[in-house]
DNA sequence: TGGAATATCTTGACTTAGTCCAGATCTACT
DNA sequence: AGTAGATCTGGACTAAGTCAAGATATTCCA
């Protein structure tokens, strides 16, 4: 569906904004609000922080985008929902990458005791050190 | 093990900051830093933001403390480590419980695709509704 | 097509949760 | 008791986001 439709499906105003802060999640999954804000007005010129964090939160709201916000680092974005999909984290270099849930199903997991809460969601988040990072740092310990 | 020899086992100084601050997570498992710093004042008189921001730093650093850092929410403290328990938190409330692994080991999760990571922790975070906003929500949907 | 209703956007001040720094103080070891 | 280094204090500063009031745009309907 296009960004277009998307909105009007779900009984939002088509602006010029969130087109851009779609179009900016779009080609950066897990932005943050700064950098779809920086995407937005190189796209339309100009644009508020605010109508930025509004969009967003709308559009989280609507179920449109997700929005993650992982210890040590500013909320992030992406507009794969529904899924129930995770993310991997790398703690030195905070690179985020998706990930299949191990189980399959929504929600993945179901807990043992669950003191009487209504269970909506089981969040993951991998942390870890990327290959990346992992290379660098034992280059760094035998440097030969 | 008392908090004191605690510290001394980790090489760290023992200070009568560090032990307010212990006392007060022991006293109130998942405070904030600033409940921590009230706590402390009350106990020991006088104590900067700084220090309770430092000790807390370097007590998550030996492993005497995790740190939680739930969205929406500031950093919270618990002195419950080591056995990869998770939290369960209410998205009405804030509310937040402990809740075994649902799998029981460490780490409790082994992704499909790790992407080249060095996995060290899955953490889950389980959202949705306690109790008790359930019922106020429900006695307000059917006032009777 | 032309308003009206209301959703959205702008601007700018403000808040929260922290970090950074320089110098003072304290703890642990000799 | 003396000293090295760990820790603490106070205060300025920052990042990320919220709040509020008024201006502007979009949608709906005649």
């Amino acid at each position: 569906m296009n960004p277009e439709e998307l909105l009007r499906e779900h009984g939002m105003h088509v602006t010029a904004q969130r087109l851009a802060i779609l179009h900016a999640i779009e080609k950066q999954p897990h932005a943050t609000a700064d950098e779809i804000l920086a995407d937005a007005v190189s796209e339309i010129g100009s644009i508020s922080k605010q109508a930025v964090y509004d969009g967003l939160t709308a559009l989280c709201d609507k179920g449109i985008i997700r929005r993650i916000q992982p210890a040590g680092s500013p909320a992030r974005f992406e507009n794969r929902v529904g899924d129930n999909h995770h993310h991997l984290i790398c703690r030195s270099c905070s690179k985020m990458f998706d990930i299949d849930c191990a189980t399959g199903d929504t929600p993945c997991l179901i807990a043992d005791d669950d003191h009487g809460f209504e269970i909506d969601e089981a969040e993951v988040v991998y942390w870890g050190y990327c290959a990346n990072c992992v290379a660098a740092r034992d280059n760094a310990k035998v440097p030969s």
